[in-house]
Order: structure tokens, then C-alpha cells, then sequence
DNA sequence: ACCTGAACACCGTTCAAGT
DNA sequence: ACCTGAACACCGTTCAAGT
């Protein structure tokens, strides 16, 4: 017992080990991650700021994945755009645990800079102060919304097998993963327009719009 | 002891004491909604199908507000644009609930009814099938988003005094209430639009549903 | 049918005690 | 500094026992 030579604990491991709980599980708890790391519960709270701790180092990870320098594209729509895919793609690795992200928070120093970055981005393009948060909150939900919806499509309607409502069982099944990531492309376009008519600056018909 | 001449619980004064504590805490548990109405915990569970029962149940409540007729209006963007505004402004009363719901999946009837409803107007309108539940999907995120954001806008962010993102802190106090009403106004309209997109230019392969 | 009271397995968090 | 082991107050759920 006590302290041992060399840590058995450390951040990155707790936060890798909760990562694979809310994969498999959809949820987690401390003393599930202790006993994957083959600890006691009591131990993790010396690495971690409680539960919300946790919580706050998976969305680190997650964002990590996230392409920065996409912001440094330009014109500021082709870097809005672009980061938003990323941002996607980085959430849809791991769909389950964007449930626990909208409760708690924004803390993380690198999730905040990212988001001091696209901020300036805007105001660098011309956006009112008061515009920029709106456009990048609608960013955020239709990435995470998509993300959610890309992966885990069923998981949201629970229908009775005689069904009641057979257009939405139709349409339900006609959604696939292709056509989410459709869906997502037109939306994103949809939110871009939205902000160009913020910035009052009509879209160019020549510009290209592929990624 | 034993059975009470009149019931001590039913559904609606368990589903209102549930709906008070989260408006008040943003959290709910199964003894503290018994011991506000006089009972043991045990009690509970004869009324209601476990604590996931009592989340629908609370959904149900809530989506009572949304007022269904607007799906009668014509032309269908403007059912659509009116049931999305009746949709949000049923949300943003209860806008502490909303994280409770993007985790359990819909069961309730009448809430499966209003989408059956809104698959039918859109298919009606004309859109392909594979369509319909990625722009009822984007709806329902701009909604909620935007209800989440409406009333607990502080609660997202959280900046250290310090701060070293000084342009994010500028865009995050420039933004209010009637921001948000204006943002969202312009984020529905311009997935309404992406909706006429897709109504205008149906994929080939997939459309069974032809005007 | 509906409530009590107790039980069970599980939480999150803290903390003295050890090395 | 880091881990143990135990403690605390709290969960969600079940169930015999009572009327």
C-alpha cells in the first residue's frame, strides 16, 4: 500500500479509459474507470477535478482532433466551413459521449482558444460583435447534432412495432449514413448563407463551394 | 399504512414536481420528487415506468404546448416555420430539460404523432422520402439549440478572470436575448431555404414521390 | 390497487492512514 | 506525491407486507 515507485494513475489513461466506457456503455462513472485501471475509486480524485473533471478531458481529447489551422483559410467562409467538418468528423469518432458535453461548461484552455480564434476570424471579416456568437452556436449544434445523428440514428425514435405512424417509420428507414453527411453539407451551406446576409456581402455565383 | 382512500400520487403531480425540481436545479431524482409529495420512494414506481418513464413523461408535458395546427398551414414552409417557432417557444419555458431529452429515445405518442404529422406535410409538399427526417433532424436541432441558448446562455461558457480569449469574452457579453430570438429567425429561414433546395432538385435514384 | 419500509447494488466525494 | 480502505450521503429499483 501507499505511494507507489511508479504513478499508477495519470490523466491521459483516466481520460482513455472513460473515452472507452461512454463508447461502449454510453456513460461512465469514477469507480468503473478505477477498476479498469485496477485502483481504487478513491484514487483517480487525485488526478482529476471530480466527475466534471473527467468530463472536461474527454472533450479536450476529442477536440484535439480538431484541424486548427483550418481558421487560417480563406475567404472566412471557406475556413468556417472547412473547420466545421472538421469539428465534425472529430465528434463523430465518438457520438455517445456529446450528451455529456452539452451540460457542463466550456472550461478547457485549448477548446477556448479555438473558439478565440474563430471568434476573431468573424470580427476579422466584418461581423458585428453581437452577430459572431449566434453564427458560431448555430456552427456548434448543427455539428454536434449531425455528429449525434450521424452515428447513433436509431437510438433517438423508439417506434411500436404495429405502427401508428407509418410515414415516420418510412422515412426513417429511408435515412442512411450518405445522407446524413448530405444533409450536413446543405445545412452547413444553409448556416454560411445565413451569415453572409449578417455580413451583408451577397455570395459570388463563382465560388466554389466543393470542399 | 397500507392502500389510502384516495390516491396519494398520479402521473401529473409527479410529472409537475419533476418538471419544478429541474427548472430549480437542472436535475431530478426519484426520492426527492416522493419526498415532495409526502410519499416513500417505493411509490413511485407504481405510477410510472422508472425514471426514463418520467423524463418521457416530462417531454410529453412539455410538447403539449407545442400548438399542432400550425402543420394545417399553407404553403408548407409556413406550417413548417410556424410549428418550428411553436416548437421552440414550448421548449424555451423548460429550458433546463432539454439535455435530459437528447438521451433517451422518443416514445411518447403524442410527441410521434406531431412527426407524423410533419412527415406527412413534407411528403405531401413533395420531398423525397430519404429527405424528410434530415430536414425535420436540423429543425429539431435549431430548435432546441436555440431554447437551450435563449434562457442559459452564461452556463456554456465559463472564462477564467484572466481571460486570455478577450475577444471571445467580447462576443459572449454582446450577445442577449433578442439576439438570440433575431439568430434564430435567420437560422430557420435559411434551413427552410435549404429545404427548398432540396424540394427543387431531388436526387434521381431515390425519389418515389414525384409532384 | 396503492403505500410502507426495508433491502440491494450502485453512485460521487472525502479523508485519515500508510509509503 | 500517490494509493488504500473505509466512510458518508445519495442514487435507481425491487418487493414482501400491509390495507
Amino acid at each position: 500500500m501507499g505511494r507507489p515507485r511508479t504513478p499508477l494513475l495519470d490523466r491521459a489513461r483516466i481520460t482513455t479509459t472513460a473515452l472507452e466506457l461512454v463508447d461502449e456503455q454510453g456513460e461512465f462513472s469514477v469507480p468503473q474507470i478505477a477498476r479498469r485501471l485496477g485502483t481504487q475509486t478513491g484514487s483517480v480524485y487525485h488526478h482529476v477535478d471530480g466527475r466534471d473533471g473527467i468530463v472536461e478531458l474527454m472533450r479536450e481529447r476529442i477536440c484535439e482532433a480538431i484541424d486548427s489551422r483550418t481558421l487560417d483559410l480563406e475567404p472566412w467562409d471557406a475556413a468556417l466551413a472547412a473547420w466545421a467538418r472538421s469539428y465534425r468528423a472529430a465528434f463523430a469518432a465518438h457520438p455517445r459521449v456529446i450528451p455529456l458535453l452539452t451540460t457542463s461548461p466550456v472550461r478547457a484552455p485549448k477548446v477556448l482558444e479555438q473558439y478565440e480564434r474563430a471568434v476573431g476570424l468573424l470580427l476579422g471579416a466584418g461581423f458585428a460583435v453581437a452577430d459572431v456568437m449566434p453564427v458560431l452556436t448555430g456552427l456548434e449544434n448543427l455539428v454536434l447534432g449531425s455528429a449525434l445523428d450521424l452515428a447513433a440514428p436509431e437510438t433517438m425514435w423508439e417506434l411500436p412495432e404495429d405502427s401508428p405512424t407509418p410515414q415516420l417509420a418510412r422515412a426513417l428507414t429511408a435515412v442512411g449514413a450518405g445522407r446524413a453527411d448530405a444533409a450536413f453539407d446543405v445545412a452547413l451551406e444553409g448556416l454560411i448563407g445565413h451569415a453572409r446576409t449578417l455580413l451583408g456581402t451577397p455570395a459570388p455565383d463563382d465560388r466554389d463551394h466543393a470542399p
